[in-house]
DNA sequence: CGGGCTGATGTTTACGTAAACATTACGCAG
DNA sequence: CTGCGTAATGTTTACGTAAACATCAGCCCG
C-alpha cells in the first residue's frame, strides 16, 4: 500500500518541468533579484505541480549550516526545564532555526560527555545547556570547535553566554517580604545540591537575613520534589519558632503547604510560606501560594538571541544576562500573630 | 578571541594523515569487515588526532536518511506532552534518533498546515503528533510522501498508527472505584471540547454510570488548568447531592479541592475527588489525590517503535494502541456519609 | 553605428560521504 | 610454476544545492 520508495524531487526535476536550468530555479527558491518575472512564475508554479521542497541535508552540505540549534538538558519534568524549552523553540522557529533534543540520561559527567560526543555528529549550529555547568565542564575538551554555547543555571559568564533568571533577586523578595510582615526570621527549604539555582537561592536569603540582622536558621534539604517540601515541612511544623518558610521552589512549597495541614498548624495564620517558579497550578493551592515569578519565556528568548548572535555575527561575548523575577503575592502569607 | 572559521575536518583530511584513500576511511567509520586490523588503527589514530566527526548533512544527501524524528505537539506546559516527549527523546536516542521539536504557536488548523508546511523542509524521516487528529486533517495533503506519521490522542487509528494511553479504561476504573465505595452517582469535570482524551474520558465515564443504572449528572465543562478546576469545584460543592467528584485531569482536581476546601466540604469526609495523570505532585495535594495513573513512559516508547518500524521497515500498519492505565488510591477518597 | 556594459540565464564545480566499480597483491590449486 | 580467486584497498561517481564563473542579448552613449 504505501509506497517507500518515493522519488524525492529535486531542483532538476523542477528545472526540466519549467525549462530552465536548474540554477535558475535555485535562484527563485533563495529570493535572487535577477529573475525575470515571467521565468519567476514558471518556475514557481513547477514547483508547486511537483510539490518541490528543498532538500535540506543538501543545503546544510552547501552552506555548512543546519539552522539548528541543540538543547542538552537533563530532564523535562521541573517546570522551569520544560517551560524554557518551549519558550526556545517558540523564539526559534520565529527566527527559522529547528531545535533538536539531546536529553542526557542522567546528571552524572559520563552521560553529559556522552552527550556532548554525540553532539559532534549531530546536525547543530549552535546548543543551549539547560544544566549546572559543571557537569559540563569535563565534557567541553570534546565540544566540536563550530558550535556555540549558552548555558542557563551557572555562574559561569566568564567562559560561556550565560542566561539565567536573577536567582538572588527573588530569593531577596520572598526573603524580604516575609520579614516586611513582621516575621522575626524565614526558615529556608533548599533545593537539591547540585544545582545553582538552588544555590544561588540559599545564598540569597542567608544574605537578605544577615543584612537584616536576622538569626539565620538551619535550612532543610529538599530535592525539588514535593514530597521532600512535604518532609522539609514535618521537620518545620515541629520548630516553635518557625512562622515563616521560604522554599526554593513551588512544588517544594506544595509539600510544606501539606506538612502544615497535617500538623494544624494553619496558613498563614500560623506560618506564611513563599514559594519560587509561579507555577500556573500555585494559584489554586491552599491556600493560593505567594511566590517568585519567573519569566521562562524571557529567559527562552534571550537564549536563542545569545546563540544566534554567536552563530550568525561570530560574536563569541561571555557573560551573563540576569532575567528579572517578581514576587507575587497571594494568600500564602500574613504577619505573624504577636506574643507566640 | 574565537575563530568562526574553523574549518571542518572530512574523510580527506583523515585519509591523508593516515596514508589511506578517503574510502578506507569510510568503511572504518562505518564497521566495514573488509579492512585490516593495522590499516583500521591507522585510520583511528587519525581520526582521533584530527578529532574527525562524521558530518551529518553529507551522510543524510547520501542515504537520504536523516536519523531524525520531528515532533508537533502544540504545548509543553501539560504534563502529559512533556513527559511523553522525554520518553520520546529518550528511547530515540537509544535507537540513535535524534528530536526535532516541532511547536506550533496556536492550535488553529492554519498554525498546524504551517508546521507541517515547514516540516517539507525539515530533515526529518517521521513524525509524531501529539495532538488531536482532526486539527491535521486539513495539513494532511502537505504531509511530504517520504514522512511517516504515529499520532497521540486520537480515534483515528483507521487512517494513522496511534498510540494513547487507555483514556476510557481509566476512567471506568475511577468511576466503578466511587461508586464501589458506596457513591451514588458521580460528577465529572471534564477537560476542554477539542480534547479526544477528555472526550474519551466523558464518553466513559458517562458509558460507567450508564452501566450501573446511575443518574448521569451535567458535567461541568474545563480546560485541563487548575483555575478551571477551581470554578468547577465553586458550582459542584452547591450541588446537594454531590459526594463524589471525577477530574479529567490532576490539575482540575488540585482547583476541584480548592473550592471544597474554600466553601468547608471536607475532603475525602463530604465529597471524594478522583483525578487523573498521577503527576508526581499529586501525593502532596490535600488530602493526597486518588487518581489514574497514566504510563507516559510507556506511551513515548511505542510512539518512536512506531515510528522507526515505518522509517526502517517501511511497514505502514494502522491500527491503535492503548497503553493500560492503573488506579491509585490515596486519601482523596471515601465512602459517602450515609443518611445525606 | 559600433563597442562596451548590464541584466538574465546557463554551465561548471565543490561541499562530504559511500555505493559501485576497478585495481592490486597474495595464496593456493592444478 | 602459472593462473585464478579472493581479500584489501583505491578510483569514480552521484546525492541536491548554490557559489562562481561563463555566455548571451539588448541597449545606451559616444
Amino acid at each position: 500500500m504505501s509506497r517507500p520508495k518515493a522519488p524525492r524531487v529535486s531542483m532538476a526535476d523542477v528545472a526540466r518541468l519549467a525549462g530552465v536550468s536548474s540554477q535558475t530555479v535555485s535562484r527563485v527558491a533563495n529570493g535572487h533579484p535577477s529573475v525575470v518575472g515571467s521565468t519567476r512564475q514558471q518556475v514557481l508554479a513547477a514547483m508547486k505541480e511537483l510539490h518541490y521542497r528543498p532538500n535540506s541535508a543538501a543545503r546544510a552540505l552547501k552552506s555548512g549550516q543546519f539552522r539548528t540549534i541543540g538543547v542538552i538538558l537533563f530532564t523535562l519534568s521541573s517546570t522551569g526545564n520544560s517551560r524554557t524549552l518551549e519558550a526556545i523553540a517558540t523564539h526559534a522557529a520565529l527566527q527559522g532555526y529547528a531545535i533538536t533534543l539531546i536529553p542526557v540520561a542522567m546528571p552524572t559527567q559520563d552521560s553529559v560527555l556522552g552527550a556532548f560526543t554525540r553532539l559532534g555528529e549531530l546536525a547543530v549550529d549552535g546548543v543551549i545547556v539547560i544544566m549546572e555547568v559543571h557537569l559540563l565542564d569535563a565534557a567541553t575538551v570534546t565540544l566540536p570547535p563550530n558550535v556555540q554555547v549558552v548555558v542557563v543555571d551557572s555562574d559561569a559568564g566568564d567562559r560561556y553566554t550565560v542566561v539565567d533568571t536573577d536567582q538572588a533577586d527573588g530569593a531577596r523578595q520572598a526573603v524580604e517580604h516575609l520579614l516586611a510582615l513582621g516575621h522575626r526570621t524565614v526558615w529556608h527549604v533548599t533545593g537539591p545540591e547540585e544545582s545553582f539555582a538552588s544555590d544561588r537561592r540559599a545564598q540569597a536569603w542567608r544574605d537578605t537575613l544577615t543584612a537584616a540582622g536576622r538569626e539565620i536558621p538551619p535550612p532543610q534539604r529538599g530535592d525539588w520534589s514535593a514530597e521532600s517540601g512535604y518532609r522539609a515541612g514535618l521537620a518545620l511544623a515541629d520548630e516553635p519558632g518557625c512562622t515563616a518558610i521560604f522554599a526554593a521552589n513551588d512544588q517544594m512549597a506544595l509539600g510544606v503547604l501539606r506538612a502544615l495541614h497535617e500538623r494544624g498548624r494553619a496558613v498563614p495564620a500560623d506560618v506564611s510560606v513563599v514559594g519560587f517558579d509561579d507555577i500556573p497550578d500555585a494559584t489554586s493551592f491552599i491556600p493560593p501560594l505567594t511566590t517568585v515569578h519567573q519569566d521562562f519565556a524571557e529567559v527562552g528568548r534571550r537564549c536563542v538571541e545569545g546563540v544566534l548572535r554567536q552563530i550568525e555575527r561570530g560574536e563569541t561575548e561571555h557573560g551573563t544576562a540576569l532575567v528579572p523575577t517578581r514576587l507575587v503575592v497571594r494568600a500564602s502569607t500574613a504577619p505573624p500573630i504577636d506574643g507566640r
